[in-house]
RNA sequence: CGCGGAGUGGAGCAGCUCGGUAGCUCGUCGGGCUCAUAACCCGAAGGUCGUUGGUUCAAAUCCAGCCUCCGCAACCA
């Protein structure tokens, strides 16, 4: 009998930095399914990988001063390192630098092209260089110009192909509005009235502007961009078009791609597309699953909240912080993470209900029989519930599985192992040892909770994998008793079951302390980032290439006095000023308002980029711009002395 | 009028498809228990379900308007 294939990926990461909690959802959650799903006796294929090339990751090298290679290898073990002690069990580990890989890619890429779905695109095409857009002809607006902008194109400098998608729109709208691939479908109007409505443009699948990526074939000035590049991955890691592996048939097409909301997009429409062209079946499912935000704020290094998830996992323990990301995320909603509420939940779950549950139960068993349940037993209908509940807990798991809705599978577990809590009350255990002629009664009611705690953890062992041996070592189970097959029946532990003493599974954590010194340490590695970025000056651009004072004074800068401001209300980004630039009055549109109120500019001086041609910007026309410093992600507006009259010019 | 989602006790969420007692977890307060990790069990307080109007015997649920927040798109000239 072959078991049945079971193939789940996550996306590869962009080594351009340290991995931090995001990642490790995505990855501890396609874990916990390829456990679950084993356990179930599927034959699984659980992938992850990195996503090595582009420009950043030039970038980063170049500013380090090390060969791309040498730079992503050494974050790739990060990678794995934390993998490895967040028992992440993939079964395979994809680098789009590997040979195989590259190989795939260059044949996708050469077929995709022998088919005539990608062209070389730029020769007759307009480029607009503030947009990097390319146009062609038809597309130009009635002048000729950026349908965008409506300023001047040029004839583009750098060539490139470009993959047609536009034969493939239909077929995605279907496959999003009509079948199950998207998990939660809520997305699915969203991507098709902002994209596929619209008309599927034309996608640019090769650059010339940077060498560190798969080189084109028949075409060495072209490296392969990010799209055909990384999402080929779940393909040729199984072997497509490559000697490497040769397991595509047996698990393509995929069953579960889970994925950030951030890459929805690429994975609800460019792959299927490069699917279709290929003529290959499509993956069955994509799961979408939200952002972990810090108190309500997205994780950003600059707002030093990017918790580093093996902090965690020392202080707390691996599983514990598994626990908390898979049980706080809901499929495709976002959720909270604090420190305050990943120890509470800790607490309450893992040590109070859980941990405590199996610790009293071993107790008794030993106090009361010391250690070794008699054969005799008593049952009574107060039993019930409990082991109803207990034996039809596979089922659910089962479904919630089957919905990539992990933290259901677990808020059920729960429930079973809240009403063993309650169980004991009910049955006052205590009371039943003081006569010796309830023991049968008392063996019961120990042994029932002994099941109850077996079919939990077992259970649960796809969630967390390390702990869960330790409980079963407690409670006396076998690796035979602990089985997925078993998980169903009531009544597997041995009647004269022996149970051991051990540690404490999950410690109480000492809520005010432990946030205190989080937070102190979250601040100390902020601080240590900062101080590290100021000294490696990866935050600064490079110089930009030597030109001579002629071109300097192409640029006519000029000091202005704002006069009026006010927000573009369409728009999130944009104030529009009237400025005085000594000739008279101009409008300007800037994108500051993330950072500047408009009363804050208005009747300040600022250097005014006199001589910009004129554009338009949400519809709102802009004849200029306002010079400001970009700091990181901010940009400070250059506020100058107002004593110097308006019109005068920078030289 | 670009597209979409969301507003439910202190916090986080479910319920809305298919109208009929407003539910869960945490927190708070009170009680119980003593097997256990100051854990466990029970009970209570706390919500005019964003707002206004409509349909209906009956609206958190259906319809319309409005307010607020969020995401996507557009947009940092």
């Amino acid at each position: 009998m072959s078991k049945k294939p079971f193939y789940i990926t996550t996306p590869i990461y962009y080594p351009s930095g340290n991995p931090h909690i995001g990642h490790c959802y995505t990855t501890v959650a396609c874990d916990s399914i390829a456990r679950y799903r084993r356990m179930q006796g599927y034959d699984v294929m659980f992938l992850t990988g990195t996503d090595e090339h582009g420009q950043k990751i030039e970038q980063k090298a170049a500013e380090k001063g090390v060969t791309p290679k040498q730079y992503v290898d050494e974050i790739v073990e990060i990678f794995k390192n934390l993998w490895s002690y967040m028992n992440i069990s993939y079964d395979r580990y994809i680098r789009t630098t590997d040979d195989y890989h590259v190989k795939t890619v260059q044949t996708i890429f050469k077929a995709l092209y022998d088919k005539g779905y990608i062209y070389k695109g730029e020769y007759k095409g307009k480029y607009c260089t503030p947009c990097e857009s390319f146009w062609t002809e038809s597309q130009l607006d009635e002048n000729g110009k950026c349908p965008e902008c409506h300023r001047d194109v040029v004839e583009a400098k750098e060539e490139a192909y470009f993959f047609k998608m536009s034969p493939f729109a239909d077929r995605i709208e279907k496959l999003l509005t009509e079948t199950d691939y998207l998990q939660p479908k809520t997305r699915a109007v969203e991507l098709v009235n902002n994209f596929i409505k619209p008309g599927l443009e034309d996608l640019c699948v090769s650059r010339t502007s940077f060498k560190w990526g798969i080189p084109v074939t028949f075409d060495d000035k072209h490296v392969v961009y990010v799209w055909i590049d990384a999402l080929s991955n779940y393909i040729s890691a199984l072997g497509y078009e490559n000697e490497q592996y040769n397991d595509f048939e047996k698990f393509w097409p995929a069953d579960v791609h889970m994925v950030a909301k951030d890459i929805m997009r690429f994975h609800a429409i460019i792959w299927p597309a490069m699917l279709m062209a290929l003529e290959l079946p499509l993956p069955k499912h994509l799961a979408v699953h939200g952002w972990i935000t810090f108190n309500g704020q997205k994780m950003s290094k600059s707002l030093g909240n990017v918790v580093d998830p093996l902090v965690l996992g020392e202080r707390y323990g691996a599983d514990s912080i598994r626990y908390h990301i898979l049980r706080e995320m809901a499929l495709g909603a976002d959720s909270s993470f604090s420190n305050e509420i990943m120890i509470n939940r800790i607490n309450s779950d893992l040590a109070n209900d859980l941990g405590n549950l199996v610790s009293r139960t071993v107790a008794m068993v030993i106090k009361y029989f010391d250690g070794t349940l008699p054969i005799e037993k008593q049952s009574d209908p107060m039993d019930e519930e409990l082991v109803n509940m207990a034996k039809a807990l596979r089922g659910i798991v089962d479904e919630c599985i089957d919905n990539t809705t992990l933290n259901i599978a677990l808020a059920e577990i729960f429930k079973v192992i809240s009403r063993a809590n309650k169980y004991i009350d009910e049955t006052a255990p205590w009371v039943l040892a003081k006569d010796e002629a309830n023991k049968p009664r008392l063996a019961a009611v120990l042994y029932n909770l002994l099941e109850a705690i077996r079919i939990s953890t077992s259970l649960l062992s796809a969630f967390m994998p390390s702990t869960m041996p330790k409980v079963w070592e407690q409670i006396g189970a076998t690796a035979d008793d602990v089985s997925y097959e078993n998980a169903a029946t009531f009544g597997v532990l041995p009647q004269d079951i022996t149970v051991h003493k051990g540690d404490i599974i999950f410690p109480r954590i000492d809520v005010d302390k432990e946030i205190e010194e989080l937070n102190a340490l979250i601040t100390a590695q902020a601080e240590k980032a900062k101080a590290a970025e100021d000294k490696d000056g990866v935050n600064l651009e490079p110089l930009a290439d030597i030109i001579g004072i002629d071109d300097f004074f192409k640029a006519d800068l000029r000091i202005a006095e704002v006069k009026s401001c006010e927000k573009i209300p369409k728009a999130k980004k944009l104030l529009k000023l009237i400025v005085n630039d000594g000739f008279g009055e101009r409008q300007v549109v800037s994108g500051i308002a993330k950072w500047y109120a408009p009363e804050d500019l208005i009747g300040k001086k600022i250097i005014l980029v006199a001589n910009l041609s004129p554009a338009k910007l949400c519809g709102v026309e802009s004849n200029g711009m306002i010079v400001a410093a970009s700091v990181g992600e901010d940009a400070k507006v250059i506020f100058v002395d107002k004593d110097i009259p308006n019109g005068s010019r920078l030289s």
